[in-house]
DNA sequence: GCGTTATGCCTTGAACTGCTAGGTATGATA
DNA sequence: TATCATACCTAGCAGTTCAAGGCATAACGC
């Protein structure tokens, strides 16, 4: 009725794909690599996960894409557009309370 | 080949109630607030995602079930087994890592 | 020249989860 | 007697992630 939990803990690899094509454009193959670094080594996504996410991304609006030949191999570049920053802080926003709202509960062992 | 990602985001749910019924034991309709109390308002999960995780939990062993008629009305007690433990502290464990993992990758931004 | 690895793109299919929206029944309250 | 709170439950859809593959080119070792 009213709002809901958002698709809950999904989106993570939504999220850090639109986090990590904020600060600069980069192609899918390379983002698998990205990620592996960014989270220090915490969180892997094959490329299963990421191109499907990348390609619903671009299909809603929130990227786009231009493709670069690089020594004979082709590159998708992908770049947020306005809908695609909207969407992050969207996101960012629904991970940080799901997250406190975990660590809350998690914690709240000797006080309560 | 190894070990890949924990489930993912999923599992929130039951990370929360395996959580709370380690404090003490809980039937269904209570958990549904507690979770909410719990987490500060920041998650709600209503009945029709509590009983189904509480049945599959029982299911493979994680949580032990117990009737009790109050005032004319049943009740369903749940309590943890030591699987149950278990899987609250693996469930703990991955949650933290993933959670860590994303922490590092939002913060990333000036540093790197 | 030939085989293997790394680069780079992609899709299919299964599996799991969570959510909405219902349904049943009793007790308390108005 | 009607409505609300308690208390249990299920079916079915929708959305995600994942493993496993396939295709093609370049670079490296030998």
């Amino acid at each position: 009725m009213a709002q809901s939990n958002p698709p809950f803990m999904s989106g993570v690899p939504e999220l850090l794909l639109l986090r990590l094509l904020n600060e600069k454009e980069m192609y899918g193959y390379e983002l698998v690599r990205s990620i592996k670094q960014a989270t220090h080594e915490a969180i892997s996504l094959g490329e299963g996960v990421i191109y499907p996410v990348l390609h619903s991304l671009e299909r809603n609006g929130s990227l786009k894409s231009k493709r670069k030949t690089v020594s004979g191999r082709t590159r998708v570049y992908y770049a947020l557009t306005k809908k695609g920053r909207d969407r992050l802080e969207k996101l960012r926003s629904d991970w940080s309370r799901i997250q406190g709202g975990v660590a809350t509960a998690l914690g709240a062992a000797t006080n309560a």
